[in-house]
DNA sequence: TGATGGTATGAGAGCGCTCTCACACCCCAG
DNA sequence: CTGGGGTGTGAGAGCGCTCTCATACCATCA
């Protein structure tokens, strides 16, 4: 009378024994079986319900060899030093997209790099079935890593370079959106259209400054390097940046700053000298952040989906862990949202 | 000869071969059982050490029936609305904490409410060991729930009221804060001291509120009740909230303001009332986000120890988990920083 | 009619660990 | 020298599930 247990939550075996099947029965119901008789079925789910039973995570994990979680790998310096907002969008979409799978989130957070080893061994380990990584750095070899040792892996950002096409990934159209930014400014009737552009090591920062470039190119202009300053996203930075575009070329009467933040140091450095925005300069940001909404004048920028990206990682992987599929890559639009600086 | 077994990584077993022992003592030195002669200590160590052995963690947790997790319970409408740096903060905070022990974060975002219920089963279930709260409601009910069923919680901010004594928590001296911050203003010699309130059915809102009633009791002041206007914590809000203070006290010259982004709010409405800031009204914020310090002028505000709470946190849930101390209460300080609006 | 093949089902062997229990052993008191 | 009370150790029984394999059954074909 295995089946009156009446201790603990329900077991597979007392779904089975109250069902009056096997166990193996039971699991093939529970996982989705196609060779199972409908009256079998049927008992065993009449079974589930009336006990109420949920497969237990770790003994599945145990027989099954996976451990039907996921990992979150995000690297520390990306949450602490402009990612806040990046950090909590992605995470909600994640979330969302695996809140109906039976897959656990877990957060890895990388501190400070020394943590990395230890992540990436976790990892390896098996004790996830796949990652999602988040990473400052587009150089990250973890992914790579990952992909070669069978876990599937889906980055946020720019393909790495190393991994070749086994890690999936995701980005924004970093570019499309710079080039669109630009092609306002370009619009609004401005001719001398400057660009502080982020740092050249980084994907976003690459990618932004070339789609300045097109946008010029499309217009049959000339991207003068003198029109191009870079600076480290931060907004003292984008202050020094745009006091060297200033000087470089005084005419300057449109701006498009590959960050919000910095495009709030280049409003500080155009308000002290004198330019009125938009009037003189126009300035179009990147990111939409808060600080967009809330600078003075509010700032047009680019919007990214931040919480779709979540959501078409986890989607992504989840395609690589159930049916199967093939890393992909995705790139997902940009929206220029303009105010009152252009 | 169990021991040459080869694929995959290595057992129990394993290492129990390898050192001359058997399982059992293996296990006791893993989980750091005092009763193990020095000698098969050091050959079990050894071993572990030559064959990278890791114990699995689904059949540690199917045999000791807890799962060495701890969740990260988030409302999704806290995230959302105000809460992205607290998120990334906390977040940053328990992962640091949790780093080194052997317990793994998972995060339940619970999406719009009508997950809470999968959610809360899933904890209830034995999911995990123990969960760490951050809700934007007071009167949530799952930390109440969860103590009832024996599963040690610790939320972010006042002790929920339904809960006794069941459940940690871990708040930032809210109260205190406003205090400082009003205490502040009165210093620089404000006379007529009004207050942009949170909403009085969040705990944040009331206890700041009743900082800046306490800081003018200890000044020999009234708290007079047209000195105050609530807002919800939004941007616009706070901007309304200012104009009826100036409408109904027009004598105000300095402002204490629940939030940061209220606080912009108010800066709006001071300056299209022409009031210059810090010269007519002085104005403080509260949270010290990077609102306040890309305002303009940068704000005066009080700054929580975000990362701290979220490492305060999980260090009092690893306590009870641990250790079997029993929940406790925790007040953080804040900070007052004080920047050119005041 | 018997061979063939497909399909629903159950038996049972693990997955890698924990934990109880029993045992062997040693030290000291009686 | 015997008896008691530790203390280190190992045997072995699970934890709840998955998955392979064998089996029973039925329909089909020659």
């Amino acid at each position: 009378m295995t089946q009156t247990a009446g201790a603990g939550p329900a077991t597979l075996e007392d779904v089975a024994a109250r069902a009056g099947v096997s166990r193996a029965t039971v699991s093939r119901v529970v996982n989705g079986s196609p060779r199972v008789s409908p009256e079998a079925r049927r008992a065993v789910e009449d079974a589930i319900e009336a006990l109420g039973y949920a497969p237990n995570r770790a003994a599945r994990s145990l027989a099954g060899h996976r451990s039907e979680t996921v990992a979150l790998v995000v690297s520390e310096p990306s949450v602490r030093l402009f990612a806040d907002p990046f950090f909590a969008g992605t995470t909600l979409g994640v979330t969302a997209e695996l809140g109906s799978t039976r897959y656990q989130l877990v957060l890895l957070m990388a501190q400070a790099g020394e943590d990395r080893p230890r992540v990436e061994d976790h990892l390896l380990r098996g004790g996830t079935d796949g990652a999602l990584v988040v990473s400052a750095r587009a150089d990250d070899p973890l992914p790579g890593h990952l992909a070669a040792a069978g876990i599937p892996c889906v980055v946020a950002g720019r393909p790495p370079a190393g991994a070749g096409d086994a890690v999936g990934w995701v980005d924004a159209d970093n570019e499309g959106g710079a080039r669109r930014a630009v092609a306002h400014l370009l619009e609004r009737g401005r001719r001398v259209v400057a660009t502080v552009a982020g740092p050249s090591d980084m994907a976003p920062g690459v990618d932004r400054r070339r789609g300045w470039e097109r946008a010029l190119a499309d217009a049959g202009r000339d991207a003068d390097p003198d029109l191009v300053a870079e600076a480290d996203f931060s907004r003292e930075a984008g202050a020094r940046a745009t006091r060297t575009l200033l000087e470089r070329r005084p005419d300057v009467d449109g701006l498009f700053v590959a960050s919000d933040l910095m495009a709030l140091g280049a409003l500080d450095t155009l308000r002290a000298a004198g330019r009125r925005v938009p009037e003189d300069v126009a300035l179009v940001g990147f990111d939409d952040s808060e600080l967009a909404r809330s600078a003075d004048p509010p700032l047009t920028t680019v919007r990214q989906p931040i919480e779709l990206l979540g959501a078409r990682m986890a989607a992504m992987l989840l395609d690589q862990l159930e049916r199967g599929a093939p890393p992909a890559g995705e790139v997902l639009d940009t929206e220029l949202v303009v105010r009152r600086s252009t």
